[in-house]
DNA sequence: ATAATAGTGTCTTTAAGACACTATTTT
DNA sequence: AAAATAGTGTCTTAAAGACACTATTAT
């Protein structure tokens, strides 16, 4: 009865076939931080389910599409901005009953890091896309929703169960944060230490050790090197840094 | 012309609606040790596509199915033995031409530790299920195809891209090994230290250090302790440990 | 002068790398 | 006695944690 069953299964597999098929769906946590905050790029749902939601851009997966182009498409059409930067896929949500009445709904859970100015760029020239600022209610947990709040300051929801992607997005972010150089992506050009550890802190929601956190840097995990130069806008002249 | 997109879109994203999706699939990397050496489960094919070739455990999910589950279910039906211990995510597979006629296929690649005796069972009983021997030719890659071989040294060649998710599953265990209890599933119930080591060595490809090897398990990571009791049955009398 | 903070040096602690020595038991 | 290897102790090195001191500049 193991066989008939392995049999059934096959022989539905084939090119066209008509058995129940999961929907996948991409979503995009684009995080950037200015200061020590820390926000998430959102967009105002245009179309059923939950129309009026603040939600995640995502989009379904298009026949053949990679799941990154899926992503991209997604910032393009959903978040009016253009990234091609590294995407990072965090987390593969299934569990039934997400809050999704277009049925059977797997999403792909990307993770990307903006500066600040460009997430501002686009939601300056788009009207349904803004940022939320981002609070993590837990610590080293594997990955519980988080509160969100507008610039103005009150808390908001999003539509599905978005606050729990993002959610997982800074849990795998936290959990693999000193073994990847994405951080690096919020602060791009040059940048003091200082700037650079208040993205750190913001991800973390955690402080640094200022001086542990530069022999980090420069030293031990060799991200950054100085440029040389200081900068002449802080009155105490840091000096300024750059990637790799 | 972006919002026209998107509606049509999610318009098409509807419950019932007939628009291409893809097959959503689970394989499981089940990997067991004997002394050194290192093993997977593989069963031989009986249905199209690649009859009779040797695969990875795999099935598609059914309705509403979560992949967890399917993957039980594939060790079920296809590598004939029941599997109730954790089950790890490492990869989610997409790129076209994964040589699979069945079309648009998307493969949760999920990875399991047996100890070799229970594995043993299960390809002892059952005709169409045995272990190959595994040789890893790349260090530290994020992924390469490992190279694998019956318990009488042919080479062999499994049916789809199973040799590269294979090697996946592997770079996964590398990277986290240090930082997941995973391999302990290799050793249940009493074992000494040197059976542990070798599971480790076994599935990193390298030598370990022995002093350093008890001080980490035991002290820095506590993963396992003594039980006070000797393995009677080594002229050296080693200690015996358990898990946590 | 004072406050603020960047750069830098140093001491301590933790854990890994490397090695040596003893103990036990089979051959 | 010799071989093999488990248990254990110690020295060194790498990196983090913690702190202190100096330098610079706005106020």
């Amino acid at each position: 009865m193991a066989n008939s069953q392995d049999e059934r299964h096959d022989a539905s597999a084939t090119v066209g076939g008509d058995w129940p098929k999961p929907s996948v769906a991409v979503d995009a946590v684009v995080l950037t931080t200015q200061g020590r905050d820390l926000y998430v790029l959102v967009h105002r749902r245009q179309a059923e389910p939950h129309v009026g939601q603040l939600a995640l851009p995502g989009v379904f997966l298009l026949h053949d599409e990679p799941p990154e182009d899926a992503v991209r498409r997604a910032l393009k059409v959903k978040g009016h901005l253009s990234y091609d930067g590294p995407l990072q896929l965090v987390s593969v949500e299934n569990h039934p009953g997400r809050d999704d009445p277009r049925g059977w709904v797997i999403t792909l859970v990307h993770l990307a890091l903006m500066p600040w100015w460009e997430v501002i760029e686009a939601t300056e020239e788009a009207s349904g896309v803004r940022l939320l600022g981002v609070t993590v209610p837990w610590r080293d947990a594997l990955g519980e929703p988080v509160a969100l709040h507008t610039l103005g300051g009150e808390s908001v929801h999003l539509a599905f169960d978005h606050e729990y992607l993002i959610g997982q997005a800074i849990a795998w972010l936290r959990r693999e944060i000193w073994r990847t150089p994405l951080p690096l992506r919020l602060v791009r050009g040059q940048f003091t230490l200082r700037q650079l550890q208040d993205a750190y802190e913001s991800l973390l929601g955690e402080d640094l050790f200022r001086t542990t956190f530069r022999r980090r840097m420069v030293d031990t995990l060799g991200l950054i090197q100085p440029t040389g130069d200081v900068a002449s806008t802080d009155p105490r002249r840091p000096d300024l840094f750059r990637a790799v």
